[in-house]
DNA sequence: GGCCAGTTCAAACGATCGTTTGAGCATACG
DNA sequence: CGTATGCTCAAACGATCGTTTGAACTGGCC
């Protein structure tokens, strides 16, 4: 009958990890305060208490996960960049891969969610946001891109990563009727979506 | 000093409008009645006088413009379905240039912003609604999409549409980095949208 | 004119939002 | 012991939300 009560951690953390869930399932806007300190186990003036504001703490739970996820993704890439006898799938999957790893974890997978609801959107501060933090990323891996496939134009190369960057988004955030079947474990399901993805963007990204 | 008032047509009409245009800006719940009643032109009460509810609005939304859309797409597919000659490419062409004819004018575009939003949002009621309004449509193309690669197993082939259609919402809503360079008519930015989505489709569907 | 259905209007309703307040509690240090 | 610091708490603040109300206005019809 009480409301879910997180009750390990700090109350920090606690908030953090119940913003994660609630954003994803109601969006910034929809998730009120009161819902997510009543789930967190806190009192509602926790969060402008350790965050400053509710806008603070969302940017919080961006920088939490996304600090980790470019990270490895760019740990990834060092190793294979500029290396002769590399593949787009190498690239793809240095891309792909800690992205499909972070779901890993449900409230991983909660943060794909949140982070495609971000780019839906169209918050001009958060994408400011994320241009300013994370586009670094995202020029080292169409460096990387156009050294491979050298045959297309700046123009052309941007339009094809474009278009993969939707359907990866798509896929990484649960949004269309592919779900997870009860009978294929949650690794299964993960590696099945990495090799679709990657087939599918090398096949979309090096068509003549 | 005023703020924006569109004074043609009815009261329903000009509620209509104003709706496609802040849902676009702002989402659903960020878009206020009085926001939209104002820019509209119309009283507050007219929402619910003419509508019933905020919510019975967005539903009207959606249906004026998904009506005409599908109804192109399933007309446009008529022509070419089980045909023997018919090719992926226009397929999709059936599929997509209805969309792109739909964003040619200004509200048009914003409403695939809008659609895209949708999508990302997660909203169980919006989606029963397009499921159970529109879903016939996407199982006919698929029907022709699985005619036309009878090498693919069934999963398989969902799960490439499902890319494609990441893709599409992608680019259909202007999420990406792509954008109208001023140079560029709007007229040839959208033949050039619709060839790469196409190329890049065909490439992501038949690849082996 | 008198009436009536359709529509518009200003004003208010109750609910919920993010944020602030000030008292109360715990722990550590002199 | 006294007190200072970090944190939690219930309560309230002002703002904004979707919706409802009842009166005012509109045009056509007898």
């Amino acid at each position: 009958m009480t409301p879910p009560v997180n009750t390990s951690g700090s109350t920090k953390e606690r908030i953090l990890a119940a913003a994660e869930v609630l954003f994803a399932q109601r969006g910034f806007d929809g998730a009120s305060l009161r819902q997510l300190t009543s789930s967190a186990g806190v009192n509602l003036a926790a969060v402008n208490y350790h965050f400053g504001s509710k806008e603070k703490l969302v940017e919080q739970v961006f920088r939490r996960r996304l600090d980790a996820l470019n990270a490895r993704r760019l740990t990834a890439l060092a190793k294979i960049a500029g290396v002769e006898n590399t593949t787009l799938e190498d690239v793809l999957a240095a891309y792909i891969r800690p992205a499909l790893d972070l779901s890993h974890d449900d409230s991983g997978a909660l943060f794909m969610r949140v982070l495609a609801r971000a780019f839906a959107e169209h918050d001009d501060t958060l994408r400011q946001f994320l241009s300013e933090n994370y586009g670094h990323v995202m020029r080292q891996f169409t460096t990387e891109f156009a050294r491979l496939l050298p045959q297309l134009s700046k123009p052309e190369l941007y339009w094809r990563i474009d278009l993969v960057t939707g359907a990866l988004t798509h896929a990484m955030s649960g949004f269309g009727m592919i779900q997870r079947k009860s009978d294929v474990s949650e690794h299964t399901h993960r590696e099945q979506t990495a090799q679709h993805l990657i087939g599918f963007a090398v096949a979309g990204l090096s068509h003549p």
